[in-house]
DNA sequence: CCAGCTGTCAAACGATTGATTTAATTCTGC
DNA sequence: GCAGAATTAAATCAATCGTTTGACAGCTGG
């Protein structure tokens, strides 16, 4: 039934892993019970308990299975970007592809579908990314300040708020990209065609490195509100 | 106990629907129970049956209840522009701000704090965003082609699949954005300062546009993959 | 005045949840 | 081949879930 029971060869505890991660990527962490990801795994109800102590065991394994290799990579990357090029600021476009690169890494080293594992990191960041475990939260606000820096660096003159914000909106872009691609071919009815992984990753660096700098080459551009260009009965 | 609980004037009815949209609002569809929200609305367990036939009732009115109401002001909104400017292209920053103004208007038709309301907004769009009622749903697929043929308008020779995954792109930065504001403040440590609702609206138009529009006045820019510009030990 | 409807209530329903235990069995490493 | 770890089926636990029931109060229209 499964396409992970049966491979009775590899450890009841990958095997459970491996069951959660599928189970948690296509139908979010809270919909899914324990019995669920067992009888997937094609293992017993206590085969959970016994080996990850609870369910909330196990879902803390899956999230730091890849955050934390992601972030590390992330990190190292962006090290290795900055070593490479000395003292100068390393372009926006360099910095995000270190940011979203390590994805396309972490994905071989799993069991998961290329669609299967992006839906469940677009999870884990959106809906789960409140309830991190300590450690994994470490890295992680690390490696978004060292980010941040690495941002404001490429783009001077732009204020910290700002440079924030703008690692938010390009952070959202990703996560629901990778959350609910498959939405988007529903919705458009297929016009969105059928790109290459690297496709997108091109994409996306291209639509946040101009969102990034945006205002940067048009110093004269402050903060002008924009209200509403027109007037609407409500 | 609750802002809701106690104001035995308001109709049942309607104290179970506001309690509902705060508990979803900062909990999620899926973390709140029925009786959760007849708690909080002070009102007795049945009460969600009787007044909705089910749970799933009243999270189908919970959700056609602003959902409905912002897709159709969108569309009022772009067409008034489209009238306005003739047979020409509308700009792609009136476009965006068609797009996401009526949550602004909307927002004062609810009992809900901004805040509330816009993670609210956020999560029908991420989190549910799949499983909408028909109606809700026929609507917002007829908004999303309208406003992909203005964007396509704005941004000739551009094709068609690229107009949609920037859209998809655009969508994710706002969705993120709306749903998880205070997570940015949290991992930002506060350096992401306390922007009105307007200027962050004005931060995600000009990011958005920006990247919207990216390569348009670049005509030699085309599909070209970005590769890793640097090779990683993995 | 009372029949009829609506809203509300406490109480209980059956099902499922995560967790735990027991005891028998299988596997594995030395 | 033995010891210990791993895994199993089965049963049980308290808790919570969405839903249902039947009774009761308040009101209205005739």
């Amino acid at each position: 039934m499964s396409a992970v029971a049966g491979d009775s060869k590899v450890a009841t505890k990958q095997r459970l892993i491996e069951a959660a991660e599928e189970l948690f990527a296509d139908e979010g962490f809270d919909r899914v019970s324990v019995r669920d990801i067992t009888t997937k795994a094609g293992a017993n109800v206590a085969a959970v308990n016994y080996h990850f102590g609870s369910r909330e065991g196990l879902v803390a394994i899956v999230l730091a299975r890849y955050i934390n290799p992601v972030n590390e990579e992330r990190l190292a990357r962006l090290d290795a970007l900055e070593r490479k090029i000395g003292g100068k600021p390393v372009p926006v476009e360099e910095v995000l592809e270190a940011f979203v690169r390590p994805f396309t890494t972490q994905v071989r080293r799993s069991e998961l579908t290329e669609k299967l594992f992006f839906k469940l990191m677009g999870r884990m960041f959106g809906q789960e990314g409140c309830n991190l475990p300590p450690v994994v939260e470490t890295v992680f606000v690390n490696m978004l300040n060292r980010f941040q820096k690495a941002f404001a660096k490429a783009m001077p003159g732009l204020a910290a708020d700002d440079v924030w914000w703008r690692i938010h909106l390009m952070a959202g872009a990703m996560i629901h990209t990778m959350a609910h691609a498959d939405t988007l071919q529903r919705f458009s009815g297929g016009d969105s065609g059928s790109p290459t992984l690297e496709q997108t990753l091109s994409r996306f660096i291209r639509f946040t490195a101009a969102g990034m700098r945006q205002g940067a080459d048009d110093p004269h551009e402050g903060e002008k509100p924009r209200g509403p260009q027109v007037e609407f009965p409500f």
